[in-house]
DNA sequence: TAATAGTACTTGGCCATACATAGTACTTTA
DNA sequence: TAAAGTACTATGTATGGCCAAGTACTATTA
């Protein structure tokens, strides 16, 4: 039980939340998201985004289309589907209860920053 | 993939965040836990916190001591050690970095509520 | 006193996800 | 043709929340 873990585990479920909002965004491809989630000091590596990649295919919540690149192999550019744009929005909701629950116990005023 | 279940995913590590905070504000025991935890919508069942009462007394983060009771069985009340005190700053920590790279990515303002 | 209900805690098994690691396949460059 | 870079795939591990059933103690009541 050290920190390190702990912030694993925390990341779950959100990362799937994060990663939804950015595709939502416009199409984009797997080095597209993991720069942006680096850039918000969200930590993932290839091995933890493709898979999600594929259940969140899987689950029908987004699509792909390949797209041939001048630098290296083809891409698989994603985009929400109907069904990924709805569920997203189940998501925000789950998340802000979640925040609004926390910051309740641990007894955060809410004048933040 | 429901929404259901990614709920069970977010809560996982933020649960022992919260559980730490209340067990440092004074000696509880798992029904007070349960029931504040409830008050902040923060739904757990027995068998859930029960065993991360055990993982975190295990880890150390916590000590306990029976407390007889006039109605039932004895009840275990718990409290920070000095590993749990400094565990819960660390993990205060890494909850704010989360929520702040969250709030990043979902573009959300940070003039709150 | 024996049966019932309520409270507190325990245990074993299941599932989903993040990660480490190694590997495949395609393109460009030297 | 070999090497380097890019994009994606696959397998196995660990963790934690949950379900469900069970144990143990106390108080109530017939």
């Amino acid at each position: 039980m050290n920190l390190e873990n702990t912030q694993v585990q925390m990341r779950k479920g959100i990362l799937e939340y994060c990663i939804l909002h950015i595709i939502s965004r416009g199409e984009v491809y797997a080095s597209d998201m993991l720069e942006e989630l680096t850039a918000a000091r969200m930590i993932v590596v290839e091995g933890t985004l493709y898979p999600l990649l594929t259940r969140l295919k899987n689950a029908g919540l987004v699509e792909y289309k390949w797209v041939e690149s001048k630098s290296g192999p083809p891409r698989k550019y994603y985009k929400l589907t109907e069904i990924g744009s709805q569920f997203l929005k189940g998501l925000s909701d789950t998340w802000e209860e979640l925040v609004q629950s926390t910051d309740q116990i641990t007894q955060k005023s809410k004048t933040i920053v």
